[in-house]
DNA sequence: CACCATGTTCCTTG
DNA sequence: CCAAGGAACATGGT
């Protein structure tokens, strides 16, 4: 579930649920998630701390909390992986198979479930400190963009997914992006004009801006009953109808492009998918 | 059994 | 030192 638009969506679902609630019990079920924190040191850190906001940097939750002892917020950092969710549940509910986190905040549990157990929650956020600019940001420019690609011969699609270039891009919108910017996955990224440059600037806004809107739209109650789950791809088997149409390329090989008709083909780069339109994406 | 999967890190090779 | 490619992580779906 987890590119920037998912992320963001989720942020602001659970920002309004857990404003100042206060932690009263850390269980850590899988401390893989817990990175480089220990679940002694989570636990310390944590109980009787109070959620004060939560915010978004490219992939990654920040959760800032107060806590009575110390002067100083604690950040706790998350994210979701592959496989990550994060939502309240009520108190005695029993756990979720592949749990591995739950926050006691009294009436409610906020859990972090993570079947593939690829995600994080964490106090480490040295990560966060590594990405490059958010997207959605003016610092996002086409300048920026020029002078980040000029020297880079890798394929444009496989650096959209370095997070250090920009931040929160994943592999379902960078085909997506470059879809819309009609530019080949293929191509350097060295090798952009500056034309292609502003244009990809451009779709990877609006893609992103796009999916955030939709997913503000969406039910946040499907995929797992009587839980809050977002899920967006492709062809989930589970997917209702409004979900179709809505990625142009992604998971969409050998159907026809919306755009020319041509059929969309899906190619290996990095070890990854890339789909895209062989005629609209020539170059 | 085979292959695929929204992400990131680590290792090897050049 | 850097870039690029691939495997690894862990589990489930088709």
């Amino acid at each position: 579930m987890p590119e920037l638009p998912e992320v963001e969506v989720l942020v602001r679902h659970l920002r309004p649920l857990i404003r100042n609630k206060t932690i009263r019990g850390v269980r850590v079920l899988r401390d893989r998630v817990l990175g480089a924190t220990t679940a002694v040191k989570l636990r310390r850190t944590l109980l009787g701390a109070r959620f004060v906001s939560v915010s978004r940097r490219g992939k990654y939750l920040c959760f800032q909390l107060r806590t009575p002892r110390d002067r100083r917020p604690v950040k706790l950092i998350g994210h979701l992986g592959m496989t990550g969710r994060m939502y309240l549940s009520r108190r005695h509910d029993p756990p979720a198979k592949h749990t591995a986190v739950i926050l006691d905040l009294g009436r409610t549990n906020f859990v972090f479930e993570d079947t593939r157990y690829f995600g994080r929650l964490t106090l480490d956020d040295q990560m966060v400190a590594r990405l490059g600019p958010e997207p959605l940001s003016e610092v996002f420019s086409t300048n920026y963009l020029v002078a980040a690609l000029a020297r880079s011969s890798q394929a444009i699609k496989v650096k959209l997914l370095d997070q250090r270039l920009v931040a929160g891009i994943g592999n379902i919108y960078a085909s997506e992006a470059l879809f819309r910017a009609g530019i080949s996955p293929r191509l350097p990224a060295r090798e952009l004009n500056l034309s292609q440059m502003r244009g990809l600037r451009r779709a990877i806004r609006e893609v992103l801006r796009e999916a955030i809107r939709f997913g503000s739209t969406v039910p946040l109650n499907h995929g797992t009953a009587g839980r809050d789950s977002l899920f967006y791809f492709g062809r989930a088997a589970d997917a209702p109808d409004y979900y179709e149409e809505r990625l142009r390329v992604y998971d969409r090989e050998g159907r026809p492009c919306g755009r020319c008709g041509a059929n969309i083909r899906r190619i290996l780069q990095a070890a990854r998918s890339t789909f895209y339109c062989p005629r609209c994406q020539s170059r």
